[in-house]
DNA sequence: CAGTGGTCTAGACCACCCT
DNA sequence: GGGTGGTCTAGACCACTGG
């Protein structure tokens, strides 16, 4: 079995930051993670059981085993009752998670920049206030911004929100993502319902992203809901077939 | 605040059994996941708070926590620091899990069938080769299956397998899941790499699948490995998108 | 058989929300 | 300020894997 070197553990445990208000097992679990995306735990290498490892780096096995519970659910790592721990060889691993598409673009060091198409306030369809539980008769805010990566259009994103959101001006959106300037405003969104499929382009479509009418698109519709429960937006997206997809990493129980 | 029925507690209490060698924590979710998805604890309501609801099912608190946690993935409750844990409003929760198509359909009540359309060794592509990390010379199980859901034909399957694999065949993969039968073999996948997308439908796609020549088509790819990190299954699946889409309920943090 | 991860318990302190 | 969930610890027993 391949081994680790040795100076790691010493590293770790002096990285540990009790005053730090980041939970233990995050610090711990992060400082793992980016040894083992940097090659330094190698692909394959067996760890140290839970109780040594946890006397090793001072602190209490259920938070070594918490931290490599987060480990597991990334993908990194293999455990098996009575045979051990292991590093799963090197995988890219994009989970799909609770952001805006702008951070996706961002952390895969991709240029991004988004044009806003529209940015008004409408009278309520009837669909979209079934879909965010609103009175028949109300306005919504409704955006259109077309998403670019290294200067490609790749995705148009139709957005609708309960109005009240003054501070989502088009100057903003322009340069954040929508999720982002949500949470500034306070707004965390807690539980989102995502369904991903796939159409023929409308002639619109097809004009915004350069692709030929008919031609197909990766389509991906959400509805995010606050703390509370309650919907905070409506969101249909279209994508380039050919510029993007979405990625998962699975793990079985 | 809406309140729980009372006997529930009591109901719950007594139907949990610690000779079963299923673990407690995962016995009171699903007791639980239940009482909630059958709407006897209705949707907005709060719960009791974890001591007390420890004390009340006579079980410890990191068990609750734990049984509550596994809850709070699947989107059925929010916690909040200092606030306590509600039910969210009903919302229907398919999660992108590890599992076959067949279980899938099954799960939604669908009549699902398979036609096995080839069933072949073959020469090791280069392409197959190195996705599964076999050897470039060697054979593969190459497979192809054609899905019906109510009779309608609703997705085109390829499957890639390392050879020695007998056991599957064809009539047998007619009747069950390409996962659930390698799990009879033995064959435990823990981790799977997928890839959704869209494309053009080729003329044979088209033809199968009752749809028009280039038309879109919702597409997903795989790579599923074994416990010890070897690629067990390479698999490239299209789906009508007019009957198919993948649904996915997300957590924030 | 020894070693490993999986589970459960008991108790403590803290950060945060609400009123 | 009282109550809530979030975190951490210490120790115990069990089920499974492997040689």
């Amino acid at each position: 079995m391949i081994a680790w070197p040795d100076e790691l553990f010493d590293e770790v445990q002096d990285s540990l930051d009790r005053e730090d208000p980041t939970p233990l097992h995050k610090q711990l679990s992060t400082r793992l993670e980016a040894a083992i995306r940097s090659g330094r735990i190698p692909a394959g290498s067996k760890m140290l059981n839970e109780i040594a490892l946890a006397l090793r780096l001072g602190v209490s096995r259920p938070t070594v085993r918490r931290a490599l519970q987060g480990l597991v659910e990334q993908g990194l790592l293999v455990r098996r009752r009575g045979a051990g721990t292991q590093v799963v060889s090197g995988m890219v691993n994009r989970p799909l998670e609770l952001t805006s598409l702008a951070e996706d673009l961002r952390r895969t060091s991709h240029e991004s920049g988004t044009e806003v198409l529209l940015h008004a306030v409408e009278r309520t369809s009837d669909e979209i206030a079934s879909r965010l539980g609103l009175p028949r008769d109300g306005e919504v805010l409704h955006l259109r911004r077309l998403r670019f990566a290294d200067g490609a259009p790749v995705a148009v994103l139709e957005n609708y929100l309960p109005v009240g959101f003054a501070a989502l001006t088009a100057a903003r959106l322009a340069e954040t993502g929508l999720y982002e300037l949500l949470r500034e405003e306070g707004v965390s969104i807690r539980i989102a319902n995502q369904s991903i499929g796939a159409r023929r382009a409308t002639g619109l479509e097809a004009g915004l992203l350069g692709i030929s009418r008919g031609g197909p698109l990766l389509t991906m519709e959400r509805i995010a809901f606050d703390d509370s429960g309650t919907a905070v937006e409506y969101g249909t997206h279209v994508y380039r077939p050919d510029l993007y997809r979405f990625e998962t990493t699975l793990v079985a129980k």
